[in-house]
DNA sequence: TCTGGGGTCCTAGGACCC
DNA sequence: TCTGGGGTCCTAGGACCC
C-alpha cells in the first residue's frame, strides 16, 4: 500500500501561478491579511524555517516571519489542481482512494513498490509540476506514517519488521489518530512512546478510552491496521458552512440574519448534493472561545431553503445565552447510508404493521 | 497573541420501549 | 416504600484530521 502526499500543496499551487514567489517564505491563510482573524492553511518550507506552520494564527505568523508573502485562501484553485493530480492517480493500475485535496492511498500489486512510487511522482510532476512524497507500507497506517520520512519529494518504506526500529521510541502523538488530548491521557497511564503503548495492557487502556478506541490505540501502536484501500466514491454525511466574524456580534437580530445567510449557502450545497437533509445543526462560538451546538430534526427530509432556514432558526432559538458571538455555523446532515444488503432505517416495513 | 473552515467518528447520557 | 434488565435511538460534546 502506498500513501501519496503532495508537498506543501497549497503553497506550491500559489508558487506555480506566481513564479516570482519561488524560494520565498509564502503563507496562505484567511483573506491574506495577517492583521485579521485567521490561521495558516499552509506555509512554504522557507516560511516553516521561521516557525510558521499550519494552524497557527496569522498574527503569530506575521510576528515570526514579517517578510513572508501573505496570500488569501483560493479554494477553487486548489480544488482544480487537486482534481488534475487525482486524475493522474486514478489512471494508474492501482486501487486509488482519495482522502483530501492533497492525499491518496494506492493499493498496488508490484514486486518493486519504490519504482512504482517514483513513477507516480514523475507522472504527477509531468502533468502538474507538483512535487510529492510517497510512503510505502504493509497497510495504510504504515504507508501514512512512512510519508513523513519521505518528505520532501522522497520515498520511504515501513514494514512490520522495521516498525519499532523506526517508531518505537517516538512519542505516541506521531500515530495517526492520536492527538494532544489522547497523548496527555496516555501520559497519565505512564505511556509516552509508541513502544510503550504497543506493550500496554489492553484492558487498562480500554478502561480509560472505551472498548473501541482503547484496543484500537494498542493495535495502532503495534503498526497494525485492518482497513482497506477502497475506490468507493465518497458519500458526504453532512454539509456545513461557518464563519468567524472579524468583530464579535453583540446584537441577536444580526445573529439571526447571519444564520439565515449561512442556511441559504448550506441549502445550495444540499440541493447540489441531490440528497435531502434530515437534520440541521447550528454552532455558536461565544466570546472568548466557548463553542456549543444545537440541532433539530427536519419534520420531513428536505433540500429547500425555506425548510433549512426555518430549522436553523429553530435550532438557534435553543441557545438562550446571548453573549457576544465570535462564530456561527450551520450544518445539514443527510440520512445515514444503509449498509449494502441491509434495508435502510427509513424504509417503511410493510410486513410489520403491529 | 489568539485560536479557520471543511469534515468524520466515537462516547455518554437521557428518553423510550418491551 | 420501592421500583429490573436489555436494548435502541437521539443528541451534544469531544477528539481528530486535512
Amino acid at each position: 500500500m502506498l500513501h501519496f502526499d503532495l508537498d506543501q500543496f497549497i503553497a506550491a499551487v500559489e508558487v506555480l501561478r506566481r513564479p516570482e514567489l519561488r524560494g520565498l517564505p509564502v503563507v496562505v491563510g484567511g483573506d491574506g491579511d495577517p492583521a485579521k482573524r485567521g490561521v495558516v492553511a499552509t506555509a512554504s518550507y522557507e516560511a516553516r524555517a521561521f516557525g510558521v506552520h499550519s494552524g497557527i494564527p496569522l498574527r503569530t505568523a506575521a510576528r515570526r516571519c514579517p517578510q513572508a508573502v501573505f496570500l488569501p485562501v483560493d479554494r477553487a484553485a486548489y480544488e482544480a489542481a487537486s482534481e488534475r493530480v487525482m486524475a493522474v492517480l486514478r489512471g494508474l493500475p492501482a486501487v486509488t482512494e482519495v482522502v483530501g485535496w492533497d492525499e491518496a492511498f494506492l493499493a498496488v500489486q508490484t514486486d518493486d513498490p519504490e519504482a512504482f512510487a517514483r513513477d507516480v511522482q514523475r507522472r504527477v510532476v509531468a502533468a502538474t509540476r507538483l512535487e510529492s512524497s510517497v510512503g510505502i507500507g504493509e497497510n495504510k497506517l504504515q504507508a501514512k506514517l512512512a510519508t513523513g520520512f519521505a518528505k520532501p519529494a522522497g520515498v520511504f518504506r515501513l514494514t512490520h519488521a522495521s516498525w519499532f526500529e523506526v517508531l518505537g521510541a517516538e512519542p505516541v502523538g506521531v500515530l495517526w489518530g492520536v492527538g494532544a488530548k489522547t497523548s496527555a491521557k496516555l501520559a497519565e497511564l505512564g505511556i509516552a512512546t509508541v513502544a510503550e503503548l504497543a506493550g500496554a495492557d489492553i484492558a487498562t487502556v480500554a478502561a480509560r478510552f472505551g472498548p473501541t478506541i482503547g484496543p484500537w490505540l494498542v493495535q495502532t501502536a503495534r503498526g497494525l491496521d485492518p482497513s482497506k484501500v477502497t475506490a468507493e466514491p465518497y458519500v458526504p454525511r453532512s454539509r456545513g458552512r461557518e464563519v468567524t466574524y472579524q468583530q464579535d456580534i453583540e446584537d441577536w437580530a444580526t445573529v439571526r440574519e447571519e444564520v439565515t445567510t449561512l442556511a441559504a449557502r448550506v441549502a445550495e450545497d444540499v440541493a447540489a448534493e441531490g440528497r435531502p437533509a434530515v437534520r440541521v445543526v447550528v454552532k455558536v462560538r461565544y466570546k472568548p472561545f466557548f463553542t456549543f451546538t444545537r440541532g433539530v430534526a427536519l419534520p420531513a427530509p428536505a433540500s429547500d431553503l425555506a425548510a433549512i432556514a426555518e430549522a436553523a432558526q429553530a435550532a438557534l432559538e435553543l441557545f438562550t445565552d446571548r453573549r457576544p458571538v465570535r462564530l456561527l455555523g450551520v450544518r445539514a446532515e443527510f440520512a445515514a447510508e444503509a449498509a449494502p444488503g441491509e434495508p435502510g432505517r427509513s424504509d417503511p416495513d410493510p410486513g410489520d404493521l403491529s
